[in-house]
DNA sequence: GTGAAAGCGCTAACAG
DNA sequence: CTGTTAGCGCTTTCAC
C-alpha cells in the first residue's frame, strides 16, 4: 500500500539506471564518480517518496542483516533481562539490532533458535549456551559464523567468551561467612553441569576446605514452576537444623530461598546467614539487606558487545578472547555475626 | 561452508526441476499429483543432505515469515519481561517466532523499530506504545499488517487492544488505603499521557474525591538512571511531611519509592502505608510485605498472543477487539492501618 | 505429472 | 560516470 516504492521506481523517476541509485545509496558515489548534482536529486527524491531499502532482499543478497541474535537462558530473569537491555543499546548505537530468545536451558529448542538465526542471517550470535549444544556451536563455528558466549562457556570450544570469577566470588564469599563466625555452611543451588554454576560450586569447597570445615550441597533441579523449587528447598532446610549460614548459586534461587526462610519464620541472620550470587532490588530492600554477589552487568554487556563488533569488522585480525571479569561482594546485614550486627 | 545446500541442488541431484520440488516441499505433492514415488525420493534427499529452505528468499518471495515482531516498554522491567517469555512461548508452540526489542518509550526509536520490522516482514506487529506514534500505526494498519497493542492502547486508533482496568484498580485500591483509615494520600507516578497512566491517575483522582479527600499527584520524569527518579521522589517526602499513605504508579517507581523511605527511615506502615502497582517478588518479600495491584501476566500474555493468532489466521473473519481484564489487590501489611496491623 | 521462466528487491561485476 | 546484466533462493503461473 505504502511500501511499495522499490530502488527501480525512484531509477525509473529519474531516468537513470538502478545501479546508479544503488551505487548512492550506499555511499559509493565518491569512488563511482557519480556527479553531485545526481546525488543530490536521488537524494532528494528518496525524501520525498520515503523509500526505503528492503532490507530482506538486500540480506539476500549479500548475505548481511546487521543483526545479532542473542540467546538468553530466561529473559524474565533479572540478570538476564538487564544485561540484554545493555547489550541491544550498545548494538543499537552501532548501527546493529538484536533478537532475542530464551533457550529456557533447553538443548532442543536452543538447537532450533540457532537454525532460525540462521535461516535469517543474523551476523552474529551472542549465546548463554545450555549444556549439549556443542556441536551445533562447532558447526557454527566452523562455517565462519562469529560467536561469543557469556555467563558460562562450553569447555571443548575454542569460542570468544566473557564470564565472572564464579570460583574465586565464591570462595570469597564463603570465606566471608567463616570471618563473621559461621561454621555450617550450606550451598544451595541449580543442578547444572555448566561452567558457572560448577565453578561456584568448587570456590565453595575449596573455602570449605582450607577452613576445615565441612561442605553442605543441595542441588535443586531448574524448573519454571516456583513450587517445585520452594518445595524441596523447605524440605532441605528442615531436615538440617544445624546450618548457620547460607549461600545460594544465584538470584533466582536466593529469591526462592528468602521465601522460604521467611516461611519458617527464621531470623536473618540470627537464625541463618545469607549470601546470594547476583545482586538486585530485592536483596537490596529486604529487611535485612541481603550480602550478595554482584556482578558487574554493565562490564559484562560492554566486552560482550565489543566482542561481536570486533568479530564483525572484517578488517579485525580474528583473534579469540576470554575475559573473565571479577565481581564484588556487597556486604550487608544478612550475613554480619549476630554479636557484631549494625545498622547499615 | 554447510548451509549451501539450496533448493537447486537437490533438484539437479535427482534430475528434476526445482519447481517439483517446491511443490513437493510444501505439501503440494497431491494436488499436482506427482509421483508418490518421487516425493519419496526427494524427501529422503532432503533428510540425507540436511537441506532447510532458505527462509529470508521465501519470505522476500511470499512476504511471509512466520516472525511476529514484540515490542515492549522496556524489558528489563519485570512486567515486560514476564509477559514478554509468556508469549514467547505460547507463539513458539504455535510455530511463530518472536523477536523483541525495547522502545524505551522513545518515539523516534520505536518507529525505526517499526520499519525494521517492516523490512523484516514480520506478520504481525504486538506494541506497548509509546506516545506519538499515531500516524505510524496508523500507517501499519492501512496496509493490511495485524497489530495488537497491550497495557496500554492509542486514543484514536480502532485496534485491537488488552488492557487491565487501570482506573478502577486504582480507584479500589485507593479506596483501600482510605477504608484503611489514611487521609493524606498521595499518588507517585511517572509522567505521561499514555492511556494507562491516565486512568490510573483518573482512579485514583475519583476515589478521592468520593471520599471528600484531596488529591496530592507527583509526576516524574521517566528515566533509566535509578538516581534521576529517587532524587525528586525524595525532595517530594521530604517537603510533604502530612502524607500518611502512597501508591505507586509502577513497579519500577515503587522500587525506588520503597529505596527512598528506607533511605528517609520512615516506617511502614507506621509513618507511611505503601500501595504499588504491579506485583512482583520485591514487594512480596519486603518487610514489611507490601500491598500490590497484580495485573494478570499470565491471562494478559495468552489474550495478546491468541489474539494475534487469529488475526494471522487468513480465514478468520476480521474484527477487532478490545479486552480489558480485572486487576487483584492484594493487601498485606504495607497498607494496613497501625493499630489494625497483623502479622501475615 | 513435470518443467521453464518470470520475478520478489537488491548488489556488483563488467562494459561502455 | 552510468547502464546492462546476472544472480541471491525461493514460489508460482503457464505450458508441455
Amino acid at each position: 500500500m505504502s511500501k511499495k516504492v522499490s530502488i527501480v521506481d525512484i531509477a525509473n523517476t529519474l531516468n537513470i539506471s538502478k545501479t546508479t541509485v544503488s551505487f548512492i545509496l550506499n555511499g559509493r558515489a565518491q569512488e563511482k564518480r557519480i556527479s553531485e548534482e545526481l546525488v543530490e536529486r536521488v537524494q532528494k527524491l528518496v525524501k520525498e517518496v520515503g523509500y526505503k531499502p528492503n532490507s530482506l532482499a538486500k540480506s539476500l543478497r549479500t548475505g548481511k542483516s546487521n543483526i545479532i541474535g542473542l540467546m538468553v537462558e530466561d529473559i524474565s530473569n533479572p540478570f538476564f533481562a538487564s544485561i540484554a537491555r545493555l547489550i541491544e543499546n550498545r548494538a543499537y548505537e552501532n548501527g546493529y539490532r538484536i533478537i532475542y530468545c530464551s533457550t529456557d536451558n533447553d538443548t532442543e529448542r536452543t538447537r532450533e533458535l540457532i537454525s532460525m538465526f540462521r535461516d535469517r542471517h543474523v551476523d552474529g550470535y551472542i549465546i548463554s549456551p545450555p549444556e549439549g549444544i556443542e556441536e551445533d556451536v562447532k558447526e557454527l563455528l566452523g562455517s565462519g559464523q562469529p560467536v561469543v558466549m557469556f555467563d558460562r562457556y562450553l569447555q571443548d570450544i575454542d569460542t570468544d567468551h566473557v564470564i565472572v570469577d564464579n570460583a574465586f566470588s565464591m570462595y570469597n564469599a564463603t570465606q566471608h561467612l567463616v570471618q563473621q563466625g559461621y561454621r555450617n555452611i550450606a550451598l544451595i543451588t541449580f543442578s547444572s553441569a555448566q561452567s558457572q554454576m560448577m565453578d561456584r560450586v568448587t570456590g565453595y569447597k575449596n573455602a570449605l576446605k582450607d577452613a576445615k570445615l565441612k561442605p553442605l550441597l543441595k542441588e535443586i533441579d531448574f524448573n519454571r514452576n516456583e513450587a517445585l523449587i520452594t518445595e524441596p528447598l523447605m524440605a532441605f532446610l528442615k531436615k538440617n537444623t544445624g546450618i548457620d549460614a547460607i549461600l545460594f548459586g544465584t538470584d533466582h534461587i536466593g529469591t526462592c530461598g528468602l521465601k522460604v526462610i521467611r516461611q519458617l519464620g527464621l531470623k536473618v541472620p540470627e537464625d541463618v546467614a545469607v549470601v546470594s550470587f547476583d545482586d538486585y532490588d530485592v536483596f537490596k530492600l529486604h529487611s535485612p539487606p541481603v550480602s550478595a554477589i554482584a556482578q558487574p552487568i554493565e562490564a559484562l554487556a560492554d566486552h560482550v558487545i565489543s566482542l561481536m563488533l570486533k568479530k564483525l569488522d572484517a578488517n579485525a585480525t580474528p583473534t579469540t578472547q576470554k575475559i573473565t571479569l571479577s565481581t564484588n561482594l556487597n556486604i550487608r546485614e544478612s550475613s554480619l555475626q549476630h554479636s557484631k550486627a549494625v545498622a547499615e
